[in-house]
DNA sequence: GCCGTTTTCGGCCCGACTGTTTTCAGTCG
């Protein structure tokens, strides 16, 4: 197994090298623009690779049928995997000032801005130049008006505090009131957010947004919505297009105003992703289309052939329409050709939450508001499971035996009062550091439903201890499998094809949990685990009643990792979920068996 | 450097906005 956590590592550092030498390439200017696109897409092709590099046939032949990867690249990887060096890089190194192609992350600062200050005053770092502009250095060169200066620093102002971008949830929440803000203002049809906002991506870089209005009022519009009380510093406001940032945030909100037969275009180009749309066009223009943000065309005669909606347009390319949470450039598009996308799970479907939290334990409501709650602002869901925490969590209030024997109590007399057998009786169980767990099997018999969980030791490995949980016969599911926190803490290391299938095989299932900041486990790896057969939980981990509408988040997380409603165990009836209970059960009887023979 | 129902060469998505320009290059999404 450690073998092959290092064998891991080589994707990222490849894919690192490769983002690296496509910045040389920008930096050496414009006739090297495509070979630097071919080493940015490599590098993304082998970032998202599923397997490690090292499991691929270590050949040129092999490597070079993946597409985006040709001969040369192909060369490369195979060198780098037997050296760990690639010479074309170390050579490429000599001929650009390396410390400064990270400023080309910057915004503002493009490959010929930096060739400028780097010819003109031999900077090799970026806090160099940074000083050299605030002294005034720059002033008087060629390129570098006051604005365009000023634009550098604003640009080095929003790097420094940070590149971190929000969380899906604080975007949603500040998209949303200020899209229904602008849907009142008079003469818009229609209006609707895009971007990564739309595609629900974990986490946010901008908030875009694409309305609808006659073209006559768009001036009109357009002072309207500067002027709302959230907007800060206008940033560009051209004929359709506006940008400002929102006064109480660094959150950049970018505005397009379209005709009614652009609505669907400008929606689909604004909504990407950049890689979707950039593949689209091309497959487009390939067969005799233009495709842009106006509608689709006649290449030769420039006639109007589609744009209104986005549905119009698929239909027009005899694709199936892609949900936006696909529009990823991971193969959505040659699906869609064929008319085999996934119908993707949703939130209707969704009949009940796995994974809760009570005032037994650190939750803050009582069981019964908790139900009556759900009763009433959830009136899909069928079932509750309430898994408050085991005895190891002595921060979070973890129960001993002897309490669940009470909840147990209580959650039969509320249950009579409801007169159905509405809330079920769960644990989040602690998995211990040798992977045992810290309640036993007779006490976690009796759940309806165990969650097995990983709360401390995150700076390990913690395959083992996961797959040893697995393979216990009343876990039902691992919750939340990485460990991560967006932005604050680093998933811990996890060798996910072992995983997940030791949770096919075992009958286990995995989580989605909901929480805004964990979104744990991640789109990529929940389509990793539904190719593997895994059974797949969207659950809210809620701790407050505001935090079941988390369930949202979870549900854009499993349809970001291509799930449908039969890959989503809780869009199952309980009846299913006992079904899928007794598979474990079996699984468990079997295994205890072989070992007793 | 990659790719091919325009297949081994000659393309490579497309348009808006900005700034500093007299006609366009750079940057962005």
């Amino acid at each position: 197994m450690k073998q092959m956590l290092e064998d891991r590592r080589y994707n990222h550092e490849l894919a690192d090298i490769f983002h690296r030498m496509s910045a040389c390439y920008k930096y050496l200017g414009p006739q090297q623009r495509f070979r630097a696109i071919a080493y940015e897409t490599a590098s993304r092709i082998i970032d998202g690779l599923k397997d490690d590099l090292s499991m691929y046939p270590c050949d040129v032949k092999s490597l070079d049928k993946l597409s985006g990867i040709g001969e040369s690249i192909a060369e490369k990887i195979v060198e780098y995997l037997k050296t760990g060096k690639i010479t074309a890089y170390e050579q490429l190194k000599n001929k650009v000032p390396e410390g400064l192609l990270e400023m080309m992350d910057i915004a503002g600062f493009g490959p010929a801005t930096v060739k400028i200050i780097y010819d003109k005053f031999g900077l090799t770092n970026k806090e160099e130049v940074i000083d050299a502009i605030e002294a005034g250095k720059l002033k008087g060169v060629r390129g570098f008006g006051l604005k365009k200066i000023e634009n550098l620093m604003r640009g080095w102002k929003l790097y420094k505090q940070g590149q971190e971008r929000m969380l899906l949830s604080e975007a949603l929440e500040v998209g949303n009131e200020l899209l229904s803000k602008i849907r009142k203002i008079e003469g818009i049809d229609k209006a609707e957010l895009a971007g990564s906002l739309r595609r629900r991506k974990e986490t946010i870089g901008d908030v875009d947004i694409v309305a609808c209005a006659k073209r006559k009022d768009w001036k009109k519009i357009s002072n309207k919505i500067l002027k709302l009380t959230q907007v800060g510093r206008v940033l560009a406001s051209g004929e359709t297009k506006a940008s400002f940032l929102l006064k109480d945030s660094r959150t950049q909100v970018d505005i397009r105003l379209v005709n009614e037969d652009e609505y669907g275009s400008a929606l689909m180009y604004f909504t990407g992703s950049k890689e979707h749309n950039v593949k689209l066009r091309t497959w487009s223009k390939s067969k005799g289309w233009k495709l842009s943000e106006y509608g689709v065309f006649d290449a030769k005669t420039d006639k109007r052939l589609a744009g209104r909606t986005e549905e119009e347009i698929y239909k027009w390319f005899h694709m199936q329409y892609i949900p936006p949470e696909l529009r990823e450039e991971k193969g959505e598009i040659e699906l869609s050709r064929e008319y085999k996308l996934p119908k993707l799970v949703e939130l209707d479907d969704i009949r009940g939450d796995l994974h809760m939290h009570s005032k037994w334990s650190d939750g803050a409501e009582e069981i019964e508001t908790i139900a009556q709650f759900i009763l009433k602002e959830f009136t899909r869901y069928e079932y509750i499971i309430i898994t408050d925490h085991s005895p190891t969590e002595r921060v979070a209030g973890g129960l001993q035996p002897e309490d669940f024997k009470k909840q147990f109590l209580e959650i039969d007399r509320i249950n009579k009062k409801l007169g159905k057998n509405f809330i079920k009786k769960g644990v989040e169980v602690d998995i211990l550091l040798d992977g045992s767990l810290d309640l036993n099997d007779d006490v976690l018999k009796q759940f309806d439903w165990v969650i097995a969980s990983i709360h401390t030791g995150f700076n390990r490995d913690n395959t083992e201890r996961l797959v040893k949980a697995c393979q216990h016969p009343s876990v039902n599911c691992i919750g939340h499998p990485s460990g991560r926190l967006i932005g604050k803490r680093e998933p811990y290391s996890i060798d996910f094809k072992i995983l997940f299938k030791k949770l096919a095989e075992t009958g286990t299932a995995i989580e989605i949990n909901s929480q805004p900041d964990r979104l744990d486990l991640k789109d990529d790896f929940v389509k990793e685990a539904v190719e593997h057969g895994v059974t797949i939980t969207i659950s809210t981990d809620a701790h407050m009643l505001s935090q079941f509408a988390f369930m949202e988040l979870g549900v854009s997380v499993a349809r970001r990792g291509w799930c449908t409603q039969k890959h989503i165990l809780n869009t199952q009836s309980w009846h299913s979920i006992e079904t899928f209970k007794e598979y474990k059960a079996g699984f468990a009887a079997k295994e205890s068996s072989t070992i007793n023979h």
